[in-house]
DNA sequence: GATAGACCTTCCCCTCACTGGAAGGTCAAG
DNA sequence: CTTGACCTTCCAGTGAGGGGAAGGTCTATC
């Protein structure tokens, strides 16, 4: 299997899959024309990555689960670990999300958007002021 | 006013400051010895873009709200339909962070996290196979 | 007047997770 | 033999600054 099936199979595209091999963490074999060599195992890491990645999983965290994936004897507790503070990031960036979007649809409600040019959502930005409801 | 009390007023840090002057954003003028100096107007515009940088607008954005903000003349319109496209870029990620945390959520809770070594996070991330409720 | 320390300047490299593109090698089909 | 698809490596760039070096400037103290 060469990148492009590989790049396929696995959802990733050629340049993140020679990306993460260069950062050591799929390595390819061979051919003998020095085109990437990929077998299952490959793939299977592959796919393991494209949906840790989507679940928003650091890269580095990404080399963490790998290893603790091929760690036989590895405790579920650490992986869990790992998943439970990736959810507290999530919880905080939806919260922090949350914010703004009430803070910019409260603007959005106050401005009339017309040709008029007098704007509370410049207006606040310039001076720091709340928006009276 | 030199660039530290600038930082302070405005709450940006001074290495964000010497960007935003790099890319044209808020240009200082300079002392004789070649500090910049800064006057409310500056601290003003700096103020501004600290407040839409919170509200996650791009630097870009910034560009235009600036520029925008400085025509006497320009249609609130113009103002509020980027706001609007900023609230779906919000609304769509905190979709997006949503559905993670339920896949991550459900994998979490599948797991009981101890020291045996299945767990079904990685098994999950290793196969794409769904998790039973 | 010397010196210490706080502040300022520019410059360059680093981040993260890739993407884009150039220059060139390899392979299968027609 | 040529075309086009595929592959290789390497270099540069992204966004929005952060870190730190090397050196100039200001103020206070001795």
């Amino acid at each position: 299997m060469n990148i492009g099936q590989a790049s396929e199979a696995s959802g990733l595209s050629a340049k993140a899959i020679r990306y993460y091999e260069s950062i050591g963490l799929v390595v390819a074999d061979r051919w003998g024309n020095g085109y990437r060599r990929y077998d299952d195992e490959h793939i299977h890491k592959l796919r393991f990555l494209q949906r840790a990645r989507g679940l928003g999983f650091s890269v580095d965290d990404c080399r963490s689960l790998l290893s603790l994936y091929e760690d036989r004897n590895r405790a579920s507790a650490e992986v869990k670990q790992l998943a439970q503070s990736r959810l507290s990031d999530i919880d905080r960036k939806i919260n922090e999300l949350r914010g703004m979007r009430a803070a910019l649809s409260d603007l959005i409600v106050s401005c009339h958007g017309d040709s008029r040019p007098d704007c509370p959502i410049l207006d606040d930005l310039a001076g720091g002021v709340m928006v009276p409801h």
